[in-house]
DNA sequence: CTGAAAGCGCTTACAG
DNA sequence: CTGAAAGCGCTTACAG
């Protein structure tokens, strides 16, 4: 069996509670003592049971974080950041994966977290009303990242600013007829992934700002995954008439439409222009123009505000700070003026061509 | 403050005891005494401490697992894999993610996962003898998955037969010049992450039945990433003569062999073939020939091989069961018959071609 | 600086 | 079928 503080208690010669603040380096222990105990205990190789231990203290030294689905590159991406930061804190991370409807369904009814969590990190969710009852009731600090929370920290991009940069590029380009690989949202509700109609927003809020009508064939949407971006696309070839550049919402989606695209036997940016958003990986190998997003620093920046709710004083209210992370454009190969239109430029108009 | 069992025992004007047995559905309650008391449990919103269940019955309900990086593509596969199995049985995922060497070395130092854990999944990691004796001594079931492990249970696919069916696939059209971009062992082990080298041994095995002589120029290691197959794929373009063909020992070395190659001016297949080795999500639409090797359903195969040990009566020792998944060859866009050379074809030489 | 003891909230023989 | 009590292995006031 596995040795106890008793144990050591014993072998130094001191009580149990010496040894527990000893190896804590809690103060009231003469260096002497303190230096003995520490030396008969890694001898022991005693380690103290993290059970007995939160039971007595009533803190878990773990922070539980939800993803909907661990397989995607941007939970993956999250999780790695944030990760870093609260295993710097000392902490283990408990992972949650919601899977499918039922499956988040029953982690917010069978209320997995009491007791297993110190705080948590939720990931890309639109909660329900329950759900966040839920989440408050647990009373420990709760941090939502992918969009902004009234109730909780959250971490978020301003998606609207960001889409409205990427629609902006291809209207400078001289493209005016730009279509939309949209996020469905009843879609992804399921799997509650956070579908950001900010960026829809954005799309529209510029191409009226150009004074340009939307064309309905031109706006298509689907789950975020390469899958969907191709059936999107697809659908969008179909439209009376093409557009000659698309926004698409994600990099996976601009991954499937690529892929359309050239299958359908035109060439990107040769007659369609593509831009996405996330900067994926793989982006630069397939040449795709896009939005960076920085989502490790999210993750990175979400387990921060967490600690701090965390090493703060104040005992159940989190303070409901916000943390925004910037975007910018990254200029690749898929995107260029539309055929026969060099209208805002002066000089080359193919520099871009690859 | 949160409802404890005593106040769910008094409520019901039954003892502790009863209500434990009553809530976790041991015999020795009347029924209508646990349905009463499950109805109060329910409407005083009681859940049973997890700190002071464990503690009083030294079982965690919880499995670690051990990953050197969630950004990569392989580990979100098998994360999702497996934690759809341990959730399923009602356990929770605790992840650990090594990040770089010194996080490996602090993590096995620590013995983190004393106390934490009632089974652990190891991911890719080639264990050192003191890791493993580490583990050993956990006393808990231990599954790897990756590779065959001689101390513990374990899940792998047959990485040298895997690679020999890429190999020969090029063989059969025609190919005799076939590059290696393999990964590179050193590079790797710092992260912990496992470079298959029965890969690369598949590959020489192959040739050499083939009766073809190795060529140095044209086998080429680096890290298993995307950038670590660009930076091998530029630098096998250098050798004296260039290889018609390549195998990848992962997808993503050879999304960055095809970016090279392209960028160089070449086409993919046209002057080279690529194929790879994973089935990544990505592969369709960069059309990649690659070797499936369904990484989920090593996730699933391994979570069930540690379930298996944790419901087993056997105390201490886990059955170290092995379990193989297949793989197969995909075909796709980015292999073909080298150039003027259709010695092994009787028919349409180019059907492969898109 | 050090120790004895209560307490954290369950579970599990043991009696009845 | 039900209950009283010991025990799981720590931590933390409280005395000294």
């Amino acid at each position: 069996m596995t040795v106890r503080i008793e144990e050591v208690a014993e072998r130094a010669r001191v009580a149990v509670s010496t040894v527990s603040r000893a190896l804590r380096d809690l103060p009231g222990v003469s260096t002497g003592t303190r230096q003995r105990i520490k030396d008969i205990a890694v001898e022991m190789g005693y380690v103290a049971s993290p059970s007995a231990a939160r039971l007595a203290t009533g803190v878990t030294g773990t922070v539980a974080v939800i993803v909907p689905d661990a397989t995607k590159w941007f939970f993956g991406q999250v999780i790695a950041g944030a990760g870093a930061v609260l295993r710097a804190s000392g902490r283990d991370v408990l992972l949650y994966e919601l899977g499918d409807e039922e499956g988040r369904l029953r982690f917010f009814a069978e209320q997995r977290l009491r007791g297993r969590a110190d705080g948590v990190l939720v990931l890309s969710l639109r909660l329900t009303e329950a759900e966040t009852r839920t989440l408050r009731d647990l009373e420990i600090p709760v941090v939502v990242l992918g969009r902004r929370s009234e109730y909780f920290g959250s971490v978020f991009v301003d998606d609207r600013a960001a889409a409205r940069t990427a629609v902006r590029h291809l209207l400078n380009l001289g493209h005016r007829r730009i279509g939309l690989l949209g996020i469905n949202d009843d879609a992804e509700v399921t799997t509650g992934s956070l579908a950001p109609p900010s960026r829809v927003a954005g799309y529209r809020q510029c191409l009226m700002g150009a004074g340009i009508d939307e064309v309905d064939g031109w706006q298509q949407f689907d789950t975020n995954s390469v899958a969907g971006g191709a059936a999107a696309m697809t659908r969008m070839l179909s439209a009376p008439v093409l557009p000659t550049a698309v926004f698409a919402a994600s990099d996976e989606m601009a991954f499937g439409a690529l892929g359309v695209v050239r299958a359908a036997g035109m060439s990107v940016p040769g007659d369609i222009s593509i831009v996405g958003f996330d900067n994926h990986d793989l982006s630069p190998v397939l040449g795709l123009t896009t939005i960076d997003q920085d989502v490790q620093g999210q993750g990175r920046a979400a387990a921060g505000l967490l600690l701090e709710a965390l090493n703060s004083s104040s005992p159940t209210r989190p303070p409901q700070t916000t943390r925004t992370v910037d975007t910018h454009l990254v200029l690749r190969h898929s995107t260029r003026p539309p055929r026969g239109n060099q209208t805002h430029f002066t000089a080359e108009p193919d520099k871009e061509e690859n």
